[in-house]
DNA sequence: GTGAAAGCGCTAACAT
DNA sequence: ATGTTAGCGCTTTCAC
C-alpha cells in the first residue's frame, strides 16, 4: 500500500519510446553538432523526452564526464549573518558557468573541518572555496591542497593559497574622507582589537587620510573598544567626555556605532548635527534600523563571493596559477548619520 | 607544463595493489559481514586503501545504490539572517542519518524557483525541504510534488504538504505571561501587519493570556506598526503619550522593539524600570546589543530545521505519510528589559 | 545519419 | 572464502 515513487525516466526509456538508439538521444539532448542528425529524429526525441518528463541524472553524467560541475564552499555558517552574502555572490557567479555550489558548514573545529572537506572531496568537487565570517588569517587542513582552493574573507597564514579579501585600508580612507568632506577636523576613532587585520587596515587608512589633509595626529582621539555595543558605548563616552571632544566618530564596526549612538543621545547631542557617526561593516539589521540611519562602509561580501568563484574557475582552467591575493573595494553607504 | 591533478584512486587501484578482487575491496570497505573474508585480506585492503589515499566516489556509489543520500533545501537565502539557523538545524539533523543537504537559494521568483528545484531533482535528491524566512503561506511549484517535500517556517496554501511552523500563539502567551509575572497590568501591544500569521498568532496568545488573568481588554493599548524600527518608534510613542500609558510594551518583533527603546529613552524613561519591553524573534544582532539587552521570544529556527529533516526522513521511510503540520515551541530569552 | 560498444566507479547477486 | 559478472545512467568513439 505504500506509495511507490516511480523510477525516474532514463535515456533508455526515451530512446525506446522514440524508436531510436540511446546514442541518438544523448546526442540530441546535449545538442552535439559533431554528428548530424535528421531534424525529424531530433524533434521526435525532444518531444518524447518532454512528454515523458525526462530529467538527466546529474550523477551519472558526472561519472561519465569525469567532471562534477561542483565547487565546494565551506563556511562557518553558525555565526554567520555574513556568510549568506558570500554564498549568494558565489552562487550567482557559479551559475553563469553552470557550476553548482555544495555548501558545507563547520564550527571552526579543525577536526570537523577536515571531515567536512573530506565529504566534499568524496563528491568530487572540482575546487574549494573557504569562507570566513570575519577577516583573518587561517590555517587550512592539509587535505584542502588536494584540489584547487581559494580563500574568501581570510588568507592563509603561510600564503600558500590564493585569497580574496576586503580592502580595509581603502575602507578606512573612505570613511575618513567622508567625515573630512563634511567639514570635520576632530575625528574620534573607535577601533577594534588591534590584532585583527580589519583594525590594522582601517587604522592605516584613517591616519594616512588625516595626514594627507594636514591634520595633526591626536592620540587622545583614538581608542580601542570591545567589539560590541557596550564597548562602543564606553569608548564613545570616553571620547565625548574629553575636554575637547571630537565632532565626529569613526567606529570600526556598526555594533560599536550602535553603542556610540546611545552615548551621544544620552548627552543630549544630536546625530549628525552635533556629532557625526560613521560605521563599518554595513550590518543591515543595525545600520538600516538605527535612528538616524547609519552611514557606514560596507564589507563587500557578495562581491568577494563572486570574485572567489572567478579566481577558482581561472585556476581550474589553468588561466591563473599564482597564489595571488585579490583585494575588493569597500563601498561607502550613505544614510543619515554624517 | 600544466599541473596535472592526479586522477583520484579508485577501488580498482586498491584491488590491484592489494592483490585481491574489486569485490573484496568493496566488501571490506563497506563492512559487509554477509560474506566472510579472511581477516588478513581485510587488513591488507584497509592498509592499502589508507596508503593510497583512497576516497570513495560518492556519485558512483549513488548510481550503483540508486540512492543519493541527499536532501535538497531550498530557501530565500538573500534576505535571510534567519535562513542560516534553519540550515544549521537541518544540516546537523541530516548528519545523524548520514544524509547531506544540497542547499539552493531562490529569490522567491516562481520561475527561478522551479528551475532551482529542477536542478535539485537532477541531482536525485531523495526529498525536498522548502524553508521560508518569515512565517507565511506559500504555493510550491508543481514540480515539488515529484518527491517527498516538507515545508519549514511556512505552510502550503492548500495544505497539501507537511509543514513545520513556530507556535506563534504560545509565543504570544509566553511574552504576555512574562510581563504579567513582573507585575504589569497595563501592557501595550505593538503588533505587526495583521495579515501575517505571526501577527495573528501572537495577538491571540496576548489576548487570551490577559483574559485568563482577568484583565479587561483595552483597545487603546493595541496598535499596529510598520515592521521596522521607525514603525516601532512611532507606535511606542503613541502608546507612551496616552493619558494612561502602559507600563510595559510587547513588541511583536525585535526591530520594532529597537524603535520603542528610542521612544522610551527620549521621554527620559528607563528600561525596564519605568517601562518594560519584550520583543519577539530574537534577532541576535538587535536583541543582544540593545542596551539594556532585550528580553524576547525566540523563533526556533534551528529546531524547525531539524524537525523538518525529521519529518522528511519519516516520510521517505514510510513511517509518516500524513500531511501533518508540526508546531514548534518558541522559548523565552531573558535578557534585561523586563 | 545511426547504432553498437566500451567505459566512468561502485555494488551485489551469483557462481566457484 | 573469493572472484566473475551484470548493471546503475550517461557519454563518446568508431564502424556501418
Amino acid at each position: 500500500m505504500s506509495k511507490t515513487t516511480p523510477r525516474p525516466v532514463t535515456m533508455k526509456d526515451v530512446a525506446r519510446h522514440a524508436g531510436v538508439s540511446r546514442t541518438a538521444v544523448s546526442l540530441v539532448l546535449n545538442g552535439r553538432d559533431s554528428v548530424a542528425l535528421a531534424d525529424e529524429t531530433r524533434a521526435r526525441v525532444l518531444a518524447v523526452a518532454a512528454e515523458l518528463g525526462y530529467r538527466p541524472n546529474a550523477g551519472a553524467r558526472a561519472l561519465a564526464n569525469q567532471r562534477s560541475d561542483w565547487y565546494g564552499l565551506v563556511t562557518e555558517i553558525v555565526t554567520a549573518p555574513f556568510a549568506v552574502d558570500i554564498i549568494k555572490g558565489a552562487q550567482d557567479r557559479a551559475h553563469v558557468d553552470e557550476k553548482y555550489l555544495l555548501i558545507a558548514s563547520t564550527e571552526s573545529d579543525p577536526a570537523a573541518e577536515t571531515a567536512v572537506i573530506e565529504r566534499l572531496l568524496e563528491q568530487r568537487v572540482e575546487g574549494l572555496l573557504y569562507a570566513a565570517t570575519w577577516h583573518r588569517a587561517v590555517t587550512l587542513p592539509e587535505i584542502a591542497r588536494e584540489v584547487p582552493t581559494v580563500l574568501v574573507n581570510c588568507f592563509d597564514r603561510e600564503g600558500r593559497f590564493p585569497a580574496v579579501v576586503p580592502d580595509e585600508r581603502a575602507g578606512g580612507r573612505r570613511a575618513t574622507e567622508r567625515l573630512l568632506a563634511a567639514g570635520h577636523r576632530r575625528i574620534g576613532f573607535v577601533n577594534l582589537d588591534p590584532d585583527m587585520p580589519a583594525a590594522v587596515g582601517r587604522r592605516i587608512g584613517f591616519h594616512e587620510t588625516l595626514r594627507e589633509a594636514g591634520i595633526a595626529n591626536d592620540e587622545n582621539l583614538e581608542i580601542y573598544g570591545h567589539a560590541t555595543a557596550d564597548g562602543g558605548y564606553a569608548a564613545a563616552s570616553a571620547l565625548l567626555d574629553l575636554a575637547e571632544p571630537p565632532t565626529a566618530l569613526f567606529c570600526a564596526n556598526d555594533r560599536m556605532a550602535m553603542g556610540a549612538y546611545d552615548a551621544i543621545k544620552e548627552r543630549g547631542l544630536r546625530i549628525p548635527h552635533d556629532v557625526a557617526v560613521i560605521g563599518f561593516d554595513n550590518q543591515e539589521l543595525i545600520a538600516a534600523y538605527l535612528r538616524p540611519g547609519l552611514t557606514t562602509v560596507a564589507l563587500p561580501f557578495e562581491t568577494m563571493g563572486a570574485k572567489g568563484v572567478d579566481l577558482l574557475a581561472a585556476i581550474i582552467t589553468g588561466q591563473s596559477t599564482a597564489t595571488e591575493t585579490v583585494t575588493v573595494d569597500c563601498p561607502l553607504l550613505e544614510r543619515a548619520s554624517v
